[in-house]
DNA sequence: ATCCATCTATCTATAGATAGGTAAATTTAT
DNA sequence: ATAAATTTACCTATCTATAGATAGATGGAT
């Protein structure tokens, strides 16, 4: 699942395949279809993982009682900066109609759970807000440029 | 070349084919290749040709005395809620990594351009407002609903 | 007569997926 | 405690579909 989500972090849903994943671990893909009978369900469960990881980050920035804007903003900065990766369901969800269905709903309930957040502390905000963060990873991976993200989001450190 | 702009706005760069494109011109795949040798040749000039139109489009609505950050949001908008296509470019940026050298370049000389002329009128803002209209797109699309754009961008109406 | 746009046919590569087999680990029954 | 049964996690081999791409033929237009 840490393979397939790099992969599909870098190359997108129709952009990875069952036999890119087993060559990194050094297995066959035929392995990979046996705990992952499909390619649906190879990717929905790591989009709920991530979903899930991510709002576990978001609690404990809050437990250090950071604002919330600002969690959201240090988690995707940190994952540009590290990795060179944008949001998985961010991805996803630019591929849009091509989607199974499973794996479409998992990227949206991402993008529900990501504006309910936001809106809990900006009330009326979290569809911008997320919006500008989801836009600033994109325009940031096409510059190339770390600066980029910075740049469009400095009203919201 | 509007058949393939209309695909691989719904379906991505990868998710569309010659073969599609043929059959939705009621032509052969062969015959799409005898235009644009190969898939990188056809996918850039369709993004050229967009962001050409867009050019056009904020000129044409300049001309009319509209202004900037409103002429950019209106024909997004436009085009999210008469075909409920995203951005050309904001697609194959997301895709990123399994693009073709020239399709991303392309689509960063599209980003480029519209940093700057959104700079040109809102100085140092227009990272972050083609940020939040590109974010705005993606989630709209994800989620389905045109109300999530609306909701996400009205601050710039 | 030549050129353009299309065709048919085909190549090679790769995709997701499945069938059937195997060795080792685990669980169950005696 | 040990033998038997089962399950786990792999494998090889293969199927079918589809991808991008190319060669060579055809027929109409200039």
């Amino acid at each position: 699942m840490d393979v397939a989500e790099r992969l599909i972090r870098t190359h997108g849903y129709g952009g990875f395949s069952f036999r890119e994943v087993a060559d990194a671990v050094g297995i066959k893909s035929a392995s990979v279809h046996y705990h992952f009978p499909t390619k649906p369900d190879l990717v929905s469960a790591v989009a709920k993982r991530y979903r899930e990881r991510f709002s576990d980050a978001l609690d404990q920035a809050e437990a250090r009682g950071e604002d919330r804007i600002k969690a959201w903003r240090d988690l995707f900065q940190k994952a540009l900066e590290q990795d060179g990766l944008m949001c998985l369901c961010g991805i996803l969800a630019a591929e849009g109609d091509s989607l199974p269905p499973e794996v479409a709903q998992e990227a949206f309930a991402f993008m529900e759970f990501g504006i309910a957040s936001l809106d809990a502390s900006y009330p009326g905000q979290g569809a911008r807000i997320l919006s500008q963060l989801e836009g600033a990873m994109l325009l940031s991976r096409s510059a190339g440029s770390l600066d980029v993200f910075r740049s469009a989001t400095q009203d919201l450190a």
